[in-house]
DNA sequence: GCAGAAAGTTAAATTAGATTAACTTTTTCT
DNA sequence: AGAAAAAGTTAATCTAATTTAACTTTCTGC
């Protein structure tokens, strides 16, 4: 599945948002991700069509097992580049902006390459 | 001067095209960048209207002085991280393709952190 | 030097992702 | 329980970057 870099953001925000709070709301994927209410609710049409979250009208966001397993993947590479970028020594701050936008462009080669050079 | 990332692709572009070449058509960025020949036509709009390029109708492009100075930015970082890339073993092709996308999304503190790791 | 090809330009339409404003539903508090 | 606040929804609009189609200008080769 090609997801681009907006879903994949609601999706890791729902993610983390979900090991915080039993329910997820829509207004704290706003305001986790600064967009407005209209931008999530259209977001979550779009990952409800494609059966990544489960929601019925008023109610809260649950990820599918489908959902998890894309976010856990979205969530695992953001750590890696993180990690990576704390370790040849970028502020906490910037490798958090940082690999927030690297997170959606770099390949699976080059993440695997990368793993091999964090712990190390 | 805050560039949008199509705006820096156009202008390394332009930067690679001018070492090649001595006077750079529309129609080889188009080719370059895989765009259409509208594409690139707003495009050099756009960078003349920011005084990056010099052009005039039907004729050649090309870069100003501060364009220029822009275009080797952009350019250097590219290659930092095409050469980061290669160095933890990614492959030229994967590299390339994923540089690309990287240098606009990185910042400068971690380009900073970069330049220690290549080399080294 | 002129016809056809190549390059450049313009206009209109598309797409993705967002916004504001206005409205509805739900929650909360007294 | 009912009013006010909060959250969710809908509609209309915006922006950036693109495309296709059609047109104009320039170049090239006979």
């Amino acid at each position: 599945m090609q997801l681009s870099k907006s879903i994949e953001d609601y999706i890791e925000a729902i993610y983390i948002l979900e090991q915080e709070s039993k329910t997820v709301k829509s207004i704290q994927i706003a305001t986790q991700l600064s967009v407005s209410k209209p931008a999530v609710h259209k977001a979550m049409d779009e990952l409800q069509k494609k059966g990544l979250i489960e929601k019925t009208s008023y109610s809260g966001i649950e990820l599918t097992a489908k959902g998890r397993k894309l976010a856990k993947e979205v969530y695992a590479k953001h750590m890696l580049i993180y990690n990576f970028l704390l370790q040849i020594g970028v502020s906490k701050e910037t490798a958090e902006i940082d690999c927030c936008k690297i997170e959606h462009v770099i390949s699976e080669e080059t993440i695997a390459c990368l793993k091999k050079q964090v712990h190390s």
